[in-house]
RNA sequence: UGGGGUGUCGCCAAGUGGUAAGGCAGCGGGUUUUGGGUCCGCCAUUCGUAGGUUCGAAUCCUACCACCCCAGCCA
């Protein structure tokens, strides 16, 4: 055997931090950090970084990675928020022991760097409007003008800054900036603001500040302060990394280093945040945790499982281009790790009824079947077979296609752990003229679904007993956007324009196999030829079944059906 | 027209001067009591383009082209 190696995958950032362990420029430590704001739910991007950040720790010995609250904008932020990101990256499986952190927990710490940055004449009271920041901030391509408030002496910069501070000046009015560059080619260094004047409740600190660090000013001082070594952030934070040095050198503190990556981004899907809270508040999905939403209490809901999803950020790869990822990946991992361990059940979406003639009228059989091909350990379960009983309406035509292999007038399929059944009759509505039942005969001798006599009987359905079965909920869902990049909107028109009117279908008359009462909620099955299903989280009781799809099972035929209609 | 990045198969992505990994998707076939799964095979003479250096270049040099990010008191 060709020694099989457990080889993770490598990234160019792991390729830094190697480094830096031979140089022992860390001392041999590996501290990453998590940083979210609390002003949404994680999706399945922050997924990504999680993975990266905590799997980045994980890989190295005595590697750690804090969680980090990144709440430096009290009136974005919200405490519903945090308990759900915690919630999240716990379900994921990444654990930060001791180190929950709040950026908050050091607005004290960062406000005594800022009086000492002030004392060193590197930063300023501005009283400038925010529309005169603006204005004298220059263009890409002209240098901007230097505030006339730049000038002010050491003593009256401190004095200013303090009665900030206390609440002396209203909102806007005054911020402090670093003094850099106002001719820079890079726009962060022009004198970059680093406090700004909130009269806000902050959902920690209350109403005990009333000015608030701006990201850039707190960032480094809050990966400084935790130790960290490598602070991993996506491409955008490339501009800001040599005011996260600026900082951290005049202040002559610990310095991390920063390294940028690519976000993901996943085709029919988008992952602002911003426009995520505007689906959710403007109601075009119910709620962040709707199964259509690319968060991770979405995707929870939909019943994807944290491994698949780690698995997904593994095989996405790390790099700095670019890049749109096919949900078809995604599916595939989920595919993968479902198919070894759901139990499959036999649930009829669409039913239409069969009654089997030669099948005693007062008959009930039980019927083995296994929970799962893929792991015997899984075990049996019983089902019932009697003469009437349903089958999907599509997997009945009365005139079939070429390589059709289902049902159809005069046509022998397997019922599934069931009987050999052949189509004698069909029986239409009179005034609808639709399908309305099926008469079939069965073959005694085909018991389990399968003879002796080497008879081929490709075909095999599920099925439900109509006696014993119980009426469930389906909630079909589909890609909640029709274009691959849903911002390919038309002139004037945005993303809503391309939101799928049929991404959620929902099935009110579905027959399932009793066994299924059992389930529980967020568990995750195969309804044998259908896809992989979900007791939903919220809606799931034995007295109403409610069942989310979370992805269908590959499908030939539509494959081969399609390529005939071309 | 300033600054910072990125360009390797339809989509990700290895590769770091020695002659293009792998995954997904796709295609063909075997097997199959899920048209599922599984197994086998196919799928970049070429790395944004054009020159150059070299015995040898996706990797080095030069020029050009394309795309992304930056002008919040958001992060």
């Amino acid at each position: 055997m060709i020694n099989e190696k457990n080889e993770k995958s490598t990234n160019f950032i792991k390729a830094i931090i190697d480094k830096d362990i031979e140089s022992n420029k860390y001392n041999n430590r590996v501290h990453t950090r998590f940083p979210p704001e609390p002003n949404g739910y994680l999706h399945i991007g922050h997924a990504k970084s999680i993975c990266l950040n905590f799997g980045i720790a994980e890989s190295y010995p005595g590697g750690k990675c804090n969680l980090r609250f990144d709440d430096t904008n009290p009136v974005k932020e919200e405490e519903e928020y945090v308990n759900s990101i915690i919630n999240d990256i716990k379900w994921l499986g990444f654990d930060w022991e001791d180190r929950l952190f709040f950026a908050s927990d050091y607005f004290q710490q960062m406000y005594e760097y800022a009086l000492e940055l002030i004392k060193k004449n590197k930063a300023f009271v501005d009283d400038s409007s925010a529309e005169e920041i603006r204005l004298s901030r220059g263009t890409l391509t002209k240098p901007g003008i230097e505030s006339p408030y730049r000038n002010r002496t050491v003593v009256e910069n401190l004095d200013l800054f303090k009665k900030m501070k206390k609440g002396e000046f209203p909102d806007g009015s005054k911020v402090l900036r670093a003094k850099i560059d106002m001719a820079s080619g890079n726009i962060n260094m022009r004198d970059p603001v680093m406090y700004r004047i909130l009269h806000a409740s902050h959902h920690r600190t209350g109403n005990k500040w009333c000015i608030y660090p701006t990201y850039d000013w707190a960032h480094g001082l809050e990966d400084s302060i935790e130790s960290i070594t490598h602070s991993i952030c996506t491409l955008e934070f490339e501009d800001h990394r040599p005011l996260y040095d600026w900082f951290l050198d005049q202040l002559g503190i610990y310095h991390p280093q920063q390294i940028e990556f690519a976000r993901l981004n996943l085709n029919y899907t988008i992952m602002s945040k911003r426009k995520l809270l505007r689906l959710v508040t403007e109601k075009y999905v119910n709620g962040w945790d709707d199964p259509r939403m690319p968060t991770l209490a979405g995707f929870r809901r939909k019943g994807f499982t944290p491994e698949s999803i780690r698995d997904f950020a593994e095989r996405i790869g790390v790099a700095k281009s670019d890049n749109v990822v096919d949900y078809a990946l995604l599916e595939h991992c989920l595919r993968e790790d479902l198919n070894t361990r759901a139990l499959r059940a036999m649930v009829v979406l669409n039913p239409l009824k069969v009654i089997i003639e030669n099948y005693p009228e007062d008959k009930v059989e039980e019927m083995e079947a296994e929970n799962n091909p893929e792991d015997q350990n899984a075990g049996k379960r019983i089902i019932h077979f009697s003469n009437e009983i349903y089958i999907e309406r599509e997997d009945f035509i009365t005139d079939p296609p070429k390589k059709w292999f289902r049902l159809s007038p005069g046509m022998e399929v397997r019922l599934k752990h069931g009987y050999y059944i052949t189509c004698t009759n069909v029986i239409y509505d009179k005034s609808s003229g639709e399908i309305k039942e099926l008469r079939c005969k069965y073959d005694p001798n085909s018991k389990g679904g399968w003879t002796d006599d080497g008879r081929k009987v490709k075909g095999t359905l599920h099925w439900v007993s109509a006696k014993h079965a119980i009426d469930a909920e389906i909630r079909l869902y589909d890609h909640l956007f029709l274009k691959e990049n849903p911002e390919d909107a038309s002139e004037g028109k945005d993303f809503i324009e391309n939101l799928n009117p049929d991404s959620l279908q929902i099935l009110k008359n579905a027959k399932a196999e009793p066994s299924l009462i059992n389930a529980k909620p967020g568990q995750n099955c195969q309804f044998l030829r259908q896809g992989y299903f979900v007791a939903d989280l919220k809606d799931f009781s034995k007295e109403k079944l409610v069942f989310n799809r979370t992805t269908g099972l590959r499908d030939t035929w539509a494959r081969i059906v399609r390529s005939q209609d071309v």
